[in-house]
RNA sequence: GCCAAGGUGGCAGAGUCCGGCCGAACGCAGCGGCCUGCAGAGCCGCCCAUCGCCGGUUCAAAUCCGGCCCUUGGCUCCA
């Protein structure tokens, strides 16, 4: 069984071929002006997703997620409380936010995050290279891509240089020789005015030139949007790369113009497989910074906790837009108790002394069975989660309803069960089962919670239902949940 | 205007590449029943789908072809 992936370069779905045992994985990163949201995390969460699956399928996954920590938008934050006095400063804060979001949604480790900020000298390496071939060239300090030296310009968005010729704005005078051709290097520091368009509103503009400038054989300047993935992606995969995967807003012009840049430099396919992530949507619109609609991963954290949040991202295919909404993210919720209360119903049956390993079911044993074949097609269906997901899921009612329907239990299937809720829902998707407690404070916690249960046993037992009722209704409220079963009540933090 | 991705039940969202197992998955919400002192969880069952519209191909179309409508994203580094 081999993965198949939708590769927007050709439009098409395609085998996955790796040059190798390893995986060359890039996923285009954030530009730290702000803390992460709902929307940025959605594409970590699927690359994540990815470099996951590649690992149990075998593969060796060299995963390098970039920070942007140069950029107009990180400059016109000077000043503001708590941020800092200079780009770098800025700049910092949120890379150490942001990997502390990574880090709360359990996502794997790339092996390298580089930034900008330290890769100038590549940058300018890079751009020199592209000016020595002819395909660049100098205008008032500043290096712009000349884009009618490059025949494939177009391929991957499949837009029309003359097309774009057409709609590019050209009623003033220009330094580029052509209205497609874009900024490479760009001369000089980031001017107030330009600031100030991202400035928010509230605050005082900037009056001096900003941000960080670095010497380069054109003068002092910045390096531009684009040249920074090619640089960074080369130095640390190579000239070309198996997979780049980034949010579909940048398909056009970003990776039109990494895919321009690095090939014109290095007359190699750039990546080959092209992944692109839906965006998240919020009322009709994308999540989006500039919008103002969005939710911040920190906050989300706090609310809904992990796993909720990476069943949401797993209950919607990669490629596909996802809807966030109050709706959609409680049902993530209810999905994610599902399975972690079949979990817990597989533990507690394995350990009860109804459990036997002469007991046979095999209704349990295909459920398992297939429940691990189906899952691995789904995956390797173009990283299908959502389908990937209903498996794990089916395998939870097959377990509800072994232990619902038969008096003896199927010891070692019920095992089976756990191992594959461990594998494929731990290890693949990276979801928290069997890790119950977080902290020492559990225990202690855990024994208030079952006194109080056993004072609410005596008033059950002495007919005083109305106050048994009551406490547990106040450990809902604490977030305690209580059942009641045959041999006693059980209960779980929510 | 151009490019791209979509339009599937109350919601959400698979399936569309490779037409038939789709009389449309998984789930949420809702409604019955079992269980329970009650509730919850779980189990059993039900409810809700002219698969955007129109036409075509085919024995057969959510799935292929053509046209149209609508939604979302992008159309560049600062004019």
């Amino acid at each position: 069984m081999t993965l198949s992936v939708t590769n927007t370069l050709t439009g098409a779905r395609e085998e996955f071929e790796s040059h190798g045992d390893e995986v060359l994985l890039y996923v285009c990163g954030l530009t730290v002006s702000d803390d992460a949201h709902l929307g940025h995390a959605r594409l970590w969460m699927h690359a994540d997703l990815m470099h996951r699956w590649l690992e149990y399928e075998g593969y060796d996954v060299r995963h390098v997620e970039n920070f942007t920590d140069v950029n107009e938008k990180i400059a016109a934050r000077i000043g503001e409380a708590d941020l800092g006095d200079d780009e770098a400063t800025v700049a910092n804060h949120f890379v150490s936010d942001v990997i502390r979001d990574m880090r709360g949604l359990n996502l794997k480790r790339a092996e390298v995050y580089p930034r900008v900020s330290e890769h100038i000298p590549e940058i300018i390496d890079l751009i020199e290279t592209l000016v020595d071939r002819g395909h660049a060239y100098e205008s008032n300090g500043s290096v712009y891509f000349d884009v009618s030296t490059f025949d494939d310009y177009g391929k991957l968005s499949n837009q029309k240089l003359e097309e774009l010729e057409s709609h590019a704005d050209d009623g003033e005078r220009s330094e580029k020789r052509n209205p497609t051709d874009f900024a490479l290097w760009k001369a000089g520091a980031v001017t107030p005015e330009t600031a100030a368009e991202h400035r928010h509103a509230d605050l005082d503009p900037l009056t001096d030139p900003c941000g960080q400038t670095w010497e380069s054989p054109w003068g002092d300047g910045r390096p531009g949007w684009h040249i920074e993935c090619s640089a960074m992606s080369m130095t640390h995969l190579g000239e070309t790369i198996d997979i780049h995967v980034g949010g579909r807003d940048l398909v056009f012009p970003h990776h039109e113009n990494e895919i321009a840049q690095s090939e014109a430099a290095t007359g190699a396919q750039f990546a080959r497989y092209w992944l692109h992530v839906g965006l998240l949507q919020t009322d009709g619109d994308k999540m989006s910074s500039s919008l103002g609609n969005f939710f911040y991963v920190a906050d989300a954290l706090d609310e809904f906790g992990v796993d909720v949040i990476r069943t949401f991202y797993l209950s919607t295919a990669y490629g596909s837009e996802q809807t966030y909404s109050e709706e959609t993210i409680s049902e993530a919720e209810e999905r994610w108790n599902r399975l972690e209360r079949a979990y817990e119903a597989a533990a507690e049956a394995c350990d009860s002394p109804d459990a036997r390993t002469k007991v046979e079911s095999e209704t349990l044993r295909t459920a398992v069975a297939e429940t691990r074949e189906d899952f691995r097609a789904a995956m390797n269906d173009d990283f299908n989660v959502r389908e990937a997901m209903a498996e794990l899921l089916g395998l939870a009612s097959a377990v509800n309803r072994h232990v619902a329907d038969v008096d003896e239990y199927d010891y070692r299937a019920l095992r089976e069960a756990i191992e594959t809720f461990e594998d494929l829902g731990g290890d693949v998707f990276g979801l928290s089962f069997g890790a119950s407690g977080d902290g020492g404070d559990v225990s202690v916690a855990e024994d208030l919670v079952q006194l109080v249960l056993d004072v609410r046993e005596a008033e059950r037992e002495a007919g005083n239902y109305e106050r048994a009722d009551d406490l547990r209704d106040e450990l809902t409220a604490l977030g305690v949940e209580v059942e009641d079963g045959e041999d006693g009540a059980t209960f779980r933090f929510e």
